[in-house]
DNA sequence: CGCGTCGTTGAAGCCGCTCAATAGATGTGG
DNA sequence: CCACATCTATTGAGCGGCTTCAACGACGCG
């Protein structure tokens, strides 16, 4: 290997949707090997995020949409009165931005929860390159598609469900998403805080521990910290209130 | 005029967006004269839909998205236990349908509440078009992007706020809609039943019923059935929890 | 070690739900 | 036209799930 450390550092940055294992998740998703390599060509990939660190915040001028790479963000609004709304918890794959477009500023704050790398595509040149390239436009119009699916089911999770079946169908979803990235679905750590997921399902911190401690009892799942454990997949689907548990916000 | 009745009962149905009032809010918003003939050449205008026609069912193929012309439509998801969570409802001018491109399949239910009117747009050949015409092809990410941004603030709607907030919101909502759309912001027949808007609310019937009597007592409101006078859309306003009130969906 | 943050657990209170009764609106058939 | 049934909406009483308030333990960091 002849390349100095200076140039191994920039090689590392340099964006390759090819050998990215995300591709089948992500934009990429259905584009032939040249259509990749020119959207590639508008792909820059940043300096990795710490916990913390803001990928964009309300307000801020849109000119991109973001692919998480690894790590965890998460999306929220703050109120008037000063606290947040998480709207949701974003993982490898999944774009960010996307409810920007139309007033040309982002109307979401998103942070990294911990340690996190992302590609940075820049919208007007996505656009520009959309209409050379209809499978990656048709890939534009899956992806809003699907997020517009799964925020009608987190509706749906607000709207009708117990605090119950709100915590379970949070682990469900988070361990069906994870499974999809190639992680175990029975084993994970838990990026964000016990308040963050009461604030995202509309609970207090109180209710989210006391029900993660009763299914404990119920011995279907082990918590340490924020490492969870499910013990038992089928008693948690049971849970849920029948169905769901499968949106991937 | 030399038309027979019966030539012009079919000339009623010929679309043209050049004409529609709506145009500006809906998808030839921004289109060049002759950029709007040809979105007009794939759009079919249908006959009206009446009270409790369905525009789609859950499951259905999706060829087209739909845009309402007139009437009041509303959105639905029904759970494994047969009850329903309605998603939203939707006024002229609006886009039905997006969230079903993923999967190629409705994912939810749209129903008529009362006579409506609304235009087939066949979504391959929309497609097609926007590779021709970039200006169309931006205004689907607007929309799709509103769209997401308007479910942002469902979401907000739903976890944080307390009931009265919930109604609050949702009259202002419905009479910031309205208005845009020519009617009065003040007086305005509620298109939906109680039973819908508690639904939609995450409420039940009586929360709703009781809320309304209680904005009428404090002379904010003035209700007879479906019929509704906003007195005070200052006071309601600052009900709403400080902000909030325009969101679309 | 001391401090702050995060998470757990208990006790009490309140908001919204459930159950129930009633009235008004709508529709139907005699 | 009225009698009757049905559906929607309103209002009250009581209950329960989740929140609020509070105390305490565990962990991380200076």
């Amino acid at each position: 290997m002849k390349l100095s450390h200076q140039t191994f550092n920039i090689e590392k940055f340099k964006v390759s949707c090819a050998n990215c294992n995300l591709a089948e998740l992500c934009l990429p998703r259905g584009l032939e090997k040249g259509d990749l390599e020119k959207l590639e060509s508008i792909i820059k990939r940043a300096k990795p995020l710490q916990r913390g660190d803001y990928l964009f915040r309300t307000g801020d001028h849109f000119h991109a949409i973001y692919a998480i790479r690894s790590g965890a963000v998460k999306v929220y609004k703050t109120t008037s009165d000063g606290d947040e709304q998480i709207l949701g918890f974003h993982l490898p794959g999944e774009l960010l931005g996307l409810d920007a477009i139309e007033k040309k500023k982002h109307v979401c704050t998103a942070l990294a929860l911990e340690t996190s790398s992302y590609c940075t595509i820049p919208f007007s040149r996505l656009e520009e390159m959309c209409n050379l390239l209809p499978g990656l436009q048709n890939q534009m119009y899956r992806l809003m598609s699907r997020e517009l699916s799964t925020d009608n089911e987190s509706l749906l999770l607000l709207g009708k469900k117990s605090a119950e079946e709100k915590v379970t169908t949070f682990l469900i979803n988070l361990s069906t998403r994870l499974h999809l990235l190639g992680y175990s679905a029975t084993e994970f750590r838990l990026p964000m805080s016990r308040q963050e997921i009461g604030n995202y399902l509309g609970l207090t911190i109180e209710t989210v521990s006391r029900i993660f401690s009763r299914l404990q009892n119920k011995k279907y799942i082990s918590i340490d910290h924020k490492q969870i454990q499910i013990t038992d997949l089928d008693a948690l689907h049971n849970l849920c209130g029948g169905r769901n548990g499968n949106q991937i916000t």
